[in-house]
DNA sequence: TATATTGATTCAAACGTTTGAATAGCGTTG
DNA sequence: CAACGCTATTCAAACGTTTGAATCAATATA
């Protein structure tokens, strides 16, 4: 009964009950080449053997022997960030029909872990790595070791091109201008704006498009309804400065009929604040988001939102690195940086501002003096 | 200069710029025992050319030649339910301390791909299996390769005691009274039900629970307002099913106060499909979910829900398999399934009977007669 | 009969580490 | 001065695979 000690099957195990070499029995289920030369009868044997003691091949020597890991990393900014999910989800699915195996890491929004798992990547020998990340990942060190050792990166949610690293992007500034011009068609003049955090890169496009947009559609922008969020440390805080601003724009005194918020889980924030203050959404307010993600679809009101096409911008990443990992040694063709379209979705959370009008009239339950035109 | 094939840097080209033995730089690179015998200046000069040159030691050699992956095998069946997030996360972070490497696989409520990754998990030599799963997972004939390897093995979100895997589950029975006392302590007499998926295991207890607080608590479940989801497909299909329903018990015509939903995703369903028929909650009609995930935290009104202790049963779980590891060859101690105790969240889906028909009154907003005692 | 040819199988080296045992140098001690 | 004990380093085998080259029958060809 001799207990291996890794408790783990070998070649060798296979080997000893079949009576055949560990070449002959590797050559047969790793369905070498060779294995046609093998008699059918051998096959047959070494096969039936083998799944009998329940033998799986050891990827680590594998691995190690043919020199390939067929392993890519997946580093994810915070997994409980429904934002990225869909991505990830593209990326596995762009990777799977490859043969792909995805190492998802975590890195729940800590710079330590992050680089911890950047670490891992190099030390699994990932073949290419993929960053999913709003903000992390400044200027880790570990990027040169990651040049050192030749592994192609990719980083999705953020422009580094000028940093030469490849990657996708949504159109923020088209976003924002969306955004507006939906509001603008439904005749809201008077919009507040919650603007993203100082560091995070999609802030500042996002606003721009809005301005411009709102130039052009003649939506006006008043300062004192112009607010900004501090900091996204997780996905809860987006929701609690979207509460906060929303209080605070009521509060201001100037009249509003929409508010645009940096992404989803502020703009339900928002719908939040402005519920406990008695604004009803969409009926006395709308309310517009950015990412469309699942909180935001079944929320009720339904968010109207400017949807990021995240899984394809995840199918796009394991895409692009695939063919990097193809064109065998170090060569760059294209652009480094690709920017996908965002798409409006027009949900529940909007309505037209004569129909705003008409329902606050209606209801008669406006609580507060300070919003409708 | 010296192009390597692979393209990583190892401890030969170390030795070799430094200029003592792989062996040498092998022990002070992993800080063998053997390393206290090694000349400081020995140890700084290869420190520095190591970090030079960016070298990560190979996971595949290291592990092969050590006989330990610190790997750990987590399966999920579903990454984008939100349900799945908070466990994983506890389980990182109960494995993260003692240093193993959470290998996470998102099965995407695909069998097959489910056994494919559990392939995986076999191949890898994950130490341990952990699996978060509320519905696959039956009988998949590589359980039987599991323990022939020898792998310890965990489910969470279900009970397989009965075949000797260790189970972290919650108390679905005293979750379903929970929410049912709470209703009736609001004064709700007639509740509509929507009970799980005949095919997942959470169904059957919490109904049962459900039943026999009902019972003792005075509510009446009239059983044309008991539905039954079909599946659980995905994690919108919930939604559907509850949107779906709660149509068809308005249609029903027997007067109700409340609904309890199966989940929460089922139960934002439900606050949909009422809120399209006019039907306001709480106004109108309180509804109580079950797990308490993201996206009926941050709705508008707030869920009221049972919450299951998700990151703890993740935190529980890792905490499990790493004693089993530690406690060297086979040997149960203890139970092998671990129920934990689900808890009322009160929020503002739900209010008391009274107040909803006052509520109702006053808003003149009522727009079918069906609902309310 | 010697020599290819083929078919079936095995040898042995290698992948990058780790580690028990071995080595070499050198100062102490009996 | 032989024996010992250090310190600093290296040897060599092993982990479980894969694979080019080698082996060895047996059969076909010259």
């Amino acid at each position: 009964m001799g207990q291996r000690k890794s408790g783990h099957v070998t070649l060798l195990d296979i080997a000893r009950a079949s009576g055949f070499s560990v070449s002959t029995v590797s050559i047969v289920l790793s369905e070498a080449p060779l294995s046609q030369n093998v008699a059918a009868t051998t096959r047959a044997r070494i096969r039936v053997i083998a799944r009998q003691l329940g033998y799986h091949p050891d990827a680590y020597a594998r691995s190690l022997r043919r020199r390939s890991t067929q392993t890519i990393g997946i580093l994810v900014f915070d997994l409980s960030d429904p934002f990225c999910i869909p991505i990830m989800r593209g990326i596995q699915d762009g990777l799977r029909t490859a043969g792909y195996l995805p190492l998802v890491m975590d890195a729940q929004t800590e710079r330590e872990l992050f680089d911890n798992y950047l670490h891992m990547c190099l030390e699994r020998r990932a073949e290419a790595v993929i960053v999913i990340a709003s903000w992390v990942f400044e200027e880790t060190n570990l990027l040169s070791d990651i040049r050192k050792n030749n592994v192609p990166i990719l980083i999705v949610g953020r422009d580094l091109a000028a940093r030469g690293i490849n990657s996708i992007l949504v159109d923020n500034e088209a976003g924002g201008a969306l955004a507006i011009r939906h509001l603008a068609e439904l005749g809201h003049h008077r919009v507040a704006v919650i603007r993203g955090p100082q560091e995070m890169c999609d802030s500042e496009p996002r606003w721009a498009g809005i301005q411009k947009a709102a130039a052009q559609a003649g939506v006006c922008l008043d300062e004192r309804l112009v607010f900004q969020l501090p900091g996204l440390s997780n996905p809860m805080s987006g929701f609690e400065g979207g509460a906060r601003f929303a209080k605070s724009m009521l509060a201001e005194g100037v009249p509003f009929t929409a508010v645009l918020a940096f992404d989803d889980m502020t703009a339900l924030g928002v719908v939040r604040g402005l519920s406990q203050a008695g604004v009803r959404v969409p009926e006395d307010c709308s309310v517009v988001g950015f990412d469309d993600v699942l909180p935001a679809e079944v929320a009720t009101p339904a968010m109207t939102t400017i949807r990021q096409p995240l899984r394809e911008m995840g199918l796009e990443a394991a895409r692009r690195v695939l063919e990097e990992l193809r064109r065998a040694p170090r060569k760059h063709g294209g652009s480094l940086l690709h920017r996908t379209s965002p798409e409006l979705v027009v949900r529940m959370s909007t309505v037209s501002a004569p129909a705003q009008r008409r329902a606050a009239k209606m209801s008669g339950r406006r609580r507060r003096e300070t919003i409708a035109s």
